[in-house]
DNA sequence: ATAGTGTAGTTGTCTATACAACTTGTAAAC
DNA sequence: GTTTACAAGTTGTATAGACAACTACACTAT
């Protein structure tokens, strides 16, 4: 109430985060426990509490019930990767987006795929390959296999209107999702869909999503390198 | 009390949750007030507004005051990507890490590293570049400008027994970061340190830390595509 | 029709208290 | 010396109540 008009709570939060930026508390170091804080504030210790429980939350202390609050070792910082789709995504940087539809089918599940997806080895599975364009510019390529009890209706979805993403989004509810980022060089078809050389490194990917009990699908994104970067900031 | 040990506030999380999961509940609809949570519970409402507030946190729900609570629109799933030390990362995969220094210098900085490092163009900037190797094998590149202010004796120290991250960690607290993943071909030099080819794409991490007032360092990690990935998993 | 008002409903924050679960160190008993 | 018991300190959870800030909607006066 006095400074400024954060709530108190944000306060003590914010006074013991100076402390560790600043370097007066270490990793490992002993941070005052709630009755002191309780008391040097003047508030409830319900409203100290709020304050340590979500800098623990956070990944900045470590708790332990009967012994204390330490600054954690390692500054966990957690980025907040959205699962999101890519005509948002295109249209909130402000540009035009457009696609393309390579494939779409219903395809034989080979040993891999029909793992990944927890189904039976030649199992009935759908498949498309699209590409994305941001501003006439082809920034992604998607290729998806996408498991027929998540999204029966997959071969008769507009894609002129809508995503994948997008679609599954509405009709797979997603609980679950396990991603890997790696460079890599395309595949012949993926270089040519996208408009460049074989030889460009580009940005894979391959993002697996679970809907309840289902792998609801698997995808392939391959961005080239030279067009796209993920970027992300950490603060704490 | 009843079903399980979980907390009260916990139980009413995973029933929200549960709900979301099941498409029972969609991106956009409201979601039961805390009146009405209460009353269903017969909790008090400080405890299903933990719930929900801790929910709100995590991206799931979004509320507005006055208005209500309604299913975020994003499944925004926080990824922890921690800023850590690759040696500790190395032994935690039940693996030997080794490293070599191949250059440990002061240098003027040029005008983008100077822009970068918040100093004067020609100012002095420490640089290192190692290489980092997992079981014998190169898997990191690490090419860093340290400001002086954040580390004024980062020529004086001995690199066989730690690492330029452990260094800084310990001398200039972490308080943010920004991070870039790109995919790109290593230079030759690069190349050559990590004994790649220089046709093989790289995974590419351009990192900058900031600690207090000064950014303290900024480095480009480079990881040889073939041998390395990013992983995640994501669940909520 | 339009603008303004008021009211009910919702979330945000804070308090004071209570008890439970756990850790740690000290003191007592053996 | 070793073990046990106890007490103090700490965090985790839950409650009942209170007020503030805001939204949405219905209603009224113009």
């Amino acid at each position: 109430m006095s400074s400024t008009d954060l709530p108190a709570y944000e306060q003590v939060k914010a006074f013991v985060k100076a402390q560790i930026h600043s370097g007066d508390l270490r990793p490992g170091d002993a941070v005052p426990s709630e009755a002191a804080l309780q008391q040097r504030f003047g508030l409830s210790r319900m409203t100290v509490n709020r304050a340590m429980t979500e800098l623990a939350a956070e990944g900045l202390l470590t708790r332990l019930r009967g012994s204390g609050t330490v600054v954690a070792q390692w500054h966990r910082i957690s980025s907040t990767l959205a699962v999101r789709d890519i005509h948002e995504e295109v249209l909130e940087r402000g540009h035009r987006h457009s696609s393309k539809l390579l494939t779409l089918e219903a395809i034989k599940a080979d040993a891999a795929l029909a793992q990944t997806l927890g189904l039976r080895r030649g199992a009935r599975v759908f498949h498309s390959v699209m590409v994305h364009y941001e501003d006439g510019v082809a920034i992604q390529l998607e290729d998806r296999h996408v498991n027929p009890a998540a999204a029966p209706d997959y071969l008769q979805v507009d894609f002129a209107h809508t995503t994948p993403t997008q679609y599954l989004f509405q009709c797979a509810p997603l609980s679950e999702a396990r991603y890997s980022i790696e460079a890599a060089l395309p595949t012949a078809m993926e270089a040519a869909a996208l408009g460049i050389q074989g030889s460009q490194p580009c940005l894979v990917i391959t993002r697996c999503t679970i809907s309840g009990a289902h792998v609801a699908s698997q995808g392939r994104l391959v961005y080239p390198g030279m067009r796209y970067s993920l970027q992300g900031n950490f603060q704490l």
